[in-house]
DNA sequence: TGTATCTCCCTAATAGCTTTAGGCAAACGG
DNA sequence: CCGTTTGCCTAAAGCTATTAGGGAGATACA
């Protein structure tokens, strides 16, 4: 018999492909093995269970949005770094549905520390150098930006936007724009 | 035999209670039956399946979240309107975390219309009255508090805002504020 | 090249959740 | 008081998750 080749990466991959086809809380260990010709049992050679698969999905969806982050925030300062890392979160949301909500997935302390997870903190709040705020309002704006990437994104796919004027672009745009002041114009109690 | 009295309504609070208790994405028709102590078939009289179960509780949560927000509205207006609905959401978030999850779930066309959705979206236009914000400039608005509110709240709810300083209650009262801020002082392309 | 080992995927089995079909007895209406 | 309705039950099938243990292909080494 021929052997599938199965290996945690390979996984990881086709659950990713998988999520964003079906929707993260879809993916399944009996899927995943059916799409390999497989059976079930023989992907827990590979991956503990089905918790530690999707973790694995969460990890690779944050590495690539840091990654994409990254290499948008090269060379960028102000709104236009803001601008930037803005459009990768919604850009791969729409792109990727099932692994952006990967990323919403809860991580043990363990998974978390060695996920990409800090480098979006720190991509956050180096937007924040291109604005003249100090501590603790750097770290009030950075969950702010957070809050409103994410939100925004999540309403969005949930479909919150559409069939309704003006279009979701537009209002991306002017929040990006009111946001970009606001940072310019932060208030002091 | 003494019959548990089911009814559609007393399953959908059990479920809402349920959910608070071991989160949405684990309500489970049987573990409903369990704590009725009744087999799990006698719950299909009663609700149509599973994903009719959940959305009685998404129905359900959504009103309980929009009486809140009539209520704290009443007799407020302009920064002081904004702070207390966003209260309300963030509170309800923590009281009642399953709940507030089930407000997120997706809702088939009909289930929508029936909803509550409709309010929230009004009670939110309601607050930007305090502020001189014209269309389409008030639904941007619209959508950036819909947007930070749910943000915010469901990366707390996360935990993602817990082990760093300040703390979240910190800066959520900054946000507020600059919202309030950045309402009064629109930017205009 | 032959053989021993190891690795990979398999069969088998248990257990939980979902959903449908059909039955019996309690509650209710006249 | 009896017939009908209603409410919960048993039974059964299908899906997912997970573990235990086996056989055969791949690999290593003589």
């Amino acid at each position: 018999m021929v052997r599938a080749g199965l290996t945690p990466e390979r996984l990881t991959r086709a659950g990713a492909e998988l999520a964003d086809e079906v929707g993260f809380e879809q993916v399944t260990v009996s899927e995943l093995a059916r799409r390999f010709d497989v059976r079930v049992a023989s992907l827990y050679s590979h991956v503990r269970n089905s918790e530690d698969l999707k973790t694995r999905i969460a990890l690779l969806a944050l590495e690539e949005l840091a990654d994409r982050g990254g290499a948008a925030l090269a060379g960028r300062a102000g709104k236009d770094a803001l601008t930037a890392l803005a459009d990768v979160y919604r850009d791969y949301a729409r792109e990727h549905p099932g692994r952006y909500a990967a990323t919403r997935f809860p991580l043990s302390p363990e998974a978390a520390a060695g996920s990409a997870g800090p480098r979006h903190a720190h991509m956050t709040r180096a937007i924040l150098r291109g604005y003249e705020l100090t501590e603790p309002d750097q770290t009030h704006a950075v969950r702010l930006l957070g809050s409103v990437f994410h939100g925004y994104v999540s309403l969005e796919l949930a479909g919150g936007f559409s069939h309704s004027a003006p279009d979701s672009q537009e209002s991306w745009t002017r929040i990006l724009d009111a946001l970009d002041s606001l940072l310019r114009n932060w208030p002091t109690p």
